[in-house]
DNA sequence: ATGTTAAATTGTAATGATTACAACTTAGAA
DNA sequence: TTCTAAGTTGTAATCATTACAATTTAACAT
């Protein structure tokens, strides 16, 4: 059941607590860049004793050792991703909706270059996706 | 003085306020990326009426006319930023620095092939700035 | 110039995300 | 099994942003 992230906190040397193993399954099977918010209430029904307060503990944690990446796309909160590969996302500002985008940054050789320490690349589009252009022409009947 | 600033209102129908075009000259002079505090903080002083109520209306405003650009790169709150043509943003997580970037992305094309509709374009590089980088090694000694 | 009105500004209060903190609990090493 | 540093919890504080109602004003028509 956890022994997959049993094994990922072993491997980066993060003490495993239920909590822990909790929130990286939760982000592992739902790949939707949930909020703390969102992971604190889907965890909360079977985990009562859950508090709030250790989600944000627990995904600076993970975060600090690589296995997740926070997206700050919305501006009002965070949200988390449980890829740690380099994809953009793209945000639509109707339904809010965040999707992955699997592209890399051809620009990183020329950041490279900068003299600046590259640790982190985030892409980020905004904008109206696909699904509710569709049902936007459809409305419009054109 | 302000004809610059009376003219980008004027040329995009928005209606000139003297707080309008005292937070567009000083995000004009001001290219560091400032949040709605620092604007706010450093027109007070020459306008003591300011109220940061009237920052952040105008700011909304002036970034949905697309004259001014917000960024949220540093996660807690939002900066702003007079350039309004497609560059990047490196955030240096020791001194806090926001420095442009002057590429353009070249995965645009990819993303218009994709179906959705893109309205923003937000690429964010985050660590260690050039200047903090050579600080460091001034102190290592290395 | 003056009057009119919708829009903008202001100050304060509310909201919402995140962090600080102190008491309690626990994972993992000895 | 014991010990201790680290993790968890709940509550209270903080900080950015938004809501709102009263006041003021830009811009247009007269």
């Amino acid at each position: 059941m956890f022994e997959k992230y049993v094994k990922l906190l072993k491997e980066n040397s993060i003490k495993i607590t239920p909590q822990r193993l909790e929130i990286l399954k939760y982000l592992d099977e739902n790949r939707t860049h949930p909020t703390a918010d969102q992971i604190y209430t889907g965890l909360k029904e079977k985990n009562p004793s859950l508090s709030k307060t250790t989600v944000y503990n627990s995904v600076e944690t993970l975060e600090e050792h690589g296995l997740i990446q926070s997206l700050t796309i919305s501006g009002s909160e965070s949200r988390y991703d449980f890829r740690n590969d380099m994809h953009h996302h793209f945000l639509c500002k109707k339904c809010g909706t965040i999707i992955d985008i699997d592209i890399k940054c051809p620009n990183i050789g020329k950041m490279l270059e900068s003299g600046h320490k590259v640790e982190e690349v985030h892409g980020y589009f905004k904008g109206i996706c696909k699904d509710c252009m569709k049902k936007e022409t459809k409305q419009n009947g054109s």
